[in-house]
DNA sequence: TCATCGTGAGGAACCGGTTCCACACCCGAG
DNA sequence: CTCGGGTGTGGAACCGGTTCCTCACGATGA
């Protein structure tokens, strides 16, 4: 279908009488074009509507003012904020945000990036869950690309990631003042970047009386919430969600259950979703900082648009946030 | 900057030995082309590594897509989830989401649709805060428009929107039973569709030895938080927010006033956010069909895209969810 | 054997802008 | 009076595809 645009730039032309160049460099307002001849063009697109096309200039320009975002849920508010980040930062440079969301499933990431790679200048993808290969394969699309909490592998893209080290300790050294000796992991997305390193942070972090045990999960509400009878099968007394949406699922089940939470067992989480301090008890949990997230990832993306110079890495810190879900070992 | 691409259709009809026109069709899988050219062009674009300019097509095909979406504020759970719905139904007629995040600035909304209009095929406006004239001025960008949760001037666009009455009136229903005779309402943005609906419905559903007051609020968890004293000073003791986020910055503020929900005083919502549930007390709330929303929207603005025939209204309706934040009035 | 038809490919127009280039014009300086 | 340079405009190429139109060719039926 060729739907006819009615009114084109060579309408503008006509009716003001003037070359479509003329009309052209007076909707850009380069310098050097008669005063009367501003007005009279502007006077005949104003009287005709006219407004310019989007994908013309875009193709003529070289360029769409688009970038591409990848995100593994939007529903999840880690991911909404990390976006607004990077709207808000973007926008100021005049760009827009195409936003493709992968339902947490792996296999869609690179389906959704073949499109949006085709139709924007750069592409920023948030905790991609696709494989290190796949990864590595997309140095072929040709385009701009920025991780965010993922670390690229050899280097390939610029990154801004998170260092959570310092913060599971402070969280591992909190639990341990409880009196906690043993506690069970709800782990993450197997590809998720966050996964590896949340896991081997509690790893490197517990003391060596602590046991800890993994109990696989998910990333989503319901992950959390199918995963806590097993959690809780370990005999562990603290359960630490992959991020906080697997530990409110997992605290949606414990009340289910009638299990007192900090009462008869803590909970804790990664991320500190706006949300996490409207529970009651809130949520202990791993605080990332989102939208510095997503403010350093326009500012790796920005000048990469133009010249395919900067390659960098930024890494950011998590703190923890200490809430009313974790408490003193009670049994 | 007219950035070169490196292969191009020319490219690879030059390394197969064809017109470019016959590589457009072995692209696009048009029948009637000799097998041996097909495995022939197959091979060159491999080769080569072609991709083919996502806006050059949009520019001979006459369309983009892509659909823009507007949103008051992404960090609202209720939008993403719209979005998500939208997404979902949208994609599987080939479709993406342009989003744009107006933060809840009424005079954000103008500036970013007049952007979107120019990149997408269609638009969908979720509760546009915008004015009345401003909304009807919109039919200038001849662009179809679809609105959620927001009626239309003069039917001027098709629309989904949620009748509340019903729900509204259980919940006055519900607060009355338990013997709240003065209720406040913490009132959202002015120009918001949902706001006008909610208000009224409210005053036409309590009986009429209750009382109803209103104190202005917003739309986010900030506005619900400040303006938490002001409805306290009422007298009422049950607050109804806006929405839930309003809701649930009232209870925070509440809380930090010491004051007990529901023991205290009585607290409920709109939307039905998902995270309504993890609040403890869980938030009573009347629900929006919150997923519906977004595939209703794309039913009626897809057929519109291809014919320009279309024009309707589709009207959901919305339930009570009653939790633990309403209770007895203690005092 | 010749007219006809279907098939498959190339050429060119087109989508709607931006921008390079050439040129006409006017001004002031030599 | 002529030459040089700056200013303002139109024409044409270009961005990278899609699609209409034309035509050559081989097979088929009369």
């Amino acid at each position: 279908m060729r739907r006819t645009r009615q009114v084109t730039i060579l309408s503008v032309a006509a009716a003001a009488g003037v070359s479509k160049s003329t009309v052209s460099r007076v909707m850009n307002e380069t310098p050097n074009v008669d005063p009367q001849i501003v007005t009279r063009v502007r006077d005949a697109a104003a009287r005709l509507g006219y407004r310019p096309s989007g994908t013309a200039q875009n193709l003529s320009r070289g360029r769409t003012g688009i970038v591409g975002v990848l995100v593994p849920d939007l529903a999840n508010p880690l991911f909404a904020t990390i976006l607004k980040g990077i709207s808000a930062e973007a926008e100021q440079d005049g760009y827009r945000t195409l936003v493709a969301d992968a339902n947490e499933q792996p296999g869609e990431e690179l389906r959704h990036l073949n499109e949006l790679a085709r139709q924007s200048d750069g592409l920023i993808l948030c905790g991609p869950r696709m494989s290190t290969p796949e990864l590595a394969g997309l140095a072929e699309l040709d385009v701009p690309i920025v991780l965010v909490n993922r670390k690229p592998d050899r280097n390939l893209f610029p990154s801004v990631t998170v260092d959570s080290q310092e913060a599971v300790m402070d969280l591992c050294r909190h639990l341990d003042g409880f009196g906690h000796t043993s506690l069970c992991y709800l782990g993450g997305p197997s590809h998720a970047a966050a996964e590896a390193d949340r896991w081997s942070a509690l790893q490197s972090s517990i003391r060596s009386r602590t046991k800890l045990y993994r109990v696989p999960a998910g990333a989503m509400l319901d992950d959390g919430h199918a995963a806590a009878e097993a959690a809780l099968a370990t005999g562990a007394t603290c359960l630490i969600g992959f991020n906080d949406l697997v530990a409110l699922g997992a605290v949606a089940r414990l009340q289910e259950l009638g299990i007192a939470v900090p009462g008869q067992i803590s909970v804790a989480g990664f991320d500190d979703i706006v949300y996490a301090r409207f529970t009651l008890p809130g949520l202990t949990t791993v605080a990332m900082p989102q939208t510095e997230f997503g403010q350093e990832a326009w500012r790796l993306l920005s000048p990469y648009l133009h010249s395919r110079k900067t390659r960098r890495t930024r890494t950011l810190s998590a703190h923890l946030v200490i809430r009313g879900s974790t408490g003193p070992r009670r049994n």
